[in-house]
DNA sequence: TATTCCTTCGTTACTTCGCA
DNA sequence: TGCGAAGTAACGAAGGAATA
C-alpha cells in the first residue's frame, strides 16, 4: 500500500504561503492535507480491486469533490471530502491522474507505473454515492481537540449512511507523534522573527486521540450503525520544513490491526466486491 | 476577478477532577 | 482548601470552493 508514504511525502515537499509570509507544510485552515490522503485511498483501492477497475474502465464509477450528501432521516447536510460514485451527467476533464498534479501529490517511479496502468478515473457529477471518504487530522492541542474531532467523524458516517444506506464509509485519521510543533495559528507574524514552538507530551497525547477515534462506531453490514473501514495513521510532522516520518511503531496501529491502513484498503477491497458486484 | 459562504481545526475560556 | 492538570464547549481565523 502506498497512501501513507505518499501523503508524508507530499506533506515533506510541499509548501503553502500564508498572508504573513510564512511557508507551511501543513496548515489547519486548508483541506490539502485531506485531499492528498483520499487520494492515496482511491489509488491503492483502485489499484488493488479488480471489480472496480472493470467499473471504472466501463464508466460505471466516476469521482466527486466535496460533494454534498443529506441525511434523510435527520434532514442535515455535510460535505465529504472525496466519493465514489456513478455519475450523474457529462464527464469533466479531472481524473485521478489530472488531480494528483493539481494537489502536488508526490509519486515515486513505481506509483507512478502503477498509475499509468491505471483506468482513467474521472470526476463527473456524482449519481448515486458508493463510497465517501472523510479524512481528519489532529496536529496539536490533541486532548482539546477530541471531542470536535469524535464529533466530526461521528456525524460523517451518520450522514453518509442517512442518505444511502449501501455505501461504504470512510475513515482516515492522520494523528501527529511529533514532540514539537510549529502551529500557523501561534505564529501570524513572520516566522524569521521569534517562532512559537507547541509542545507536546508524547507518546501521550497521540495515544489519547489515538484512544478516541477507536471509540468510533464500525459496522460489519447494511443497516448497522458506523464505518465501514476506519484507519489511523500516525506521523511525526513538526511542521518546520523537516522532513515528515511515517510512524509505524506503536502506538500507530500494527499490520492485521483493524485500524492499520492496509487492513481498511482490503476490506475495503472485499465490501466493494460483495456489495457493488452487480453494479452496471 | 471579486465576493460570499462553507469547512476545518486550533485556540480560548471555563469547568471539573485529583491530590497534597 | 488551593493549585495544577485534565476535560469540555464554543468561537473564530483562514483556506478554498462556489457564485456573481
Amino acid at each position: 500500500m502506498h497512501g501513507p508514504e505518499i501523503l508524508t511525502r507530499t506533506l515533506s515537499s510541499t509548501t503553502r504561503r500564508d498572508r504573513f509570509g510564512n511557508l507551511w507544510q501543513y496548515h489547519s485552515r486548508s483541506d490539502h492535507h485531506s485531499k492528498v490522503a483520499c487520494w492515496g485511498v482511491i489509488f491503492d483501492l483502485l489499484a488493488t480491486t479488480p471489480l472496480l477497475r472493470r467499473h471504472v474502465e466501463a464508466g460505471v464509477v466516476c469521482f466527486g469533490i466535496n460533494h454534498e450528501m443529506r441525511d434523510f432521516v435527520h434532514d442535515r447536510k455535510k460535505n465529504l471530502d472525496l466519493v465514489l460514485c456513478t455519475p450523474s451527467g457529462a464527464a469533466t476533464s479531472d481524473s485521478l491522474a489530472s488531480i494528483a498534479s493539481d494537489y502536488d501529490i508526490q509519486l515515486n517511479d513505481a506509483e507512478r507505473a502503477i498509475l499509468d496502468n491505471l483506468p482513467r478515473l474521472i470526476r463527473a457529477p456524482v449519481g448515486s454515492v458508493v463510497m465517501a471518504l472523510e479524512a481528519k487530522a489532529c496536529m496539536t492541542a490533541h486532548q482539546r481537540a477530541l471531542p470536535r474531532l469524535y464529533d466530526e467523524l461521528n456525524s460523517s458516517h451518520l450522514t453518509v449512511h442517512g442518505a444511502s444506506e449501501q455505501a461504504i464509509a470512510v475513515g482516515f485519521t492522520m494523528v501527529n507523534i511529533g514532540e514539537t510543533y510549529l502551529s500557523p495559528d501561534l505564529n501570524k507574524k513572520n516566522r524569521a522573527t521569534e517562532p512559537e514552538w507547541s509542545r507536546h507530551k508524547q507518546p501521550r497525547d497521540a495515544q489519547l486521540a489515538i484512544d478516541k477515534i477507536k471509540q468510533l462506531p464500525r459496522r460489519s453490514k447494511v443497516g448497522d450503525v458506523g464505518y465501514d473501514a476506519l484507519s489511523i495513521v500516525v506521523i511525526d510532522m513538526p511542521n518546520d520544513g523537516k522532513p515528515v516520518k511515517l510512524i509505524k511503531a506503536a502506538p500507530a496501529p500494527q499490520q492485521g490491526d483493524i485500524y492499520h491502513y492496509d487492513t481498511m484498503i482490503a476490506r475495503l477491497s472485499g465490501i466493494y466486491a460483495t456489495r457493488f458486484k452487480d453494479l452496471a
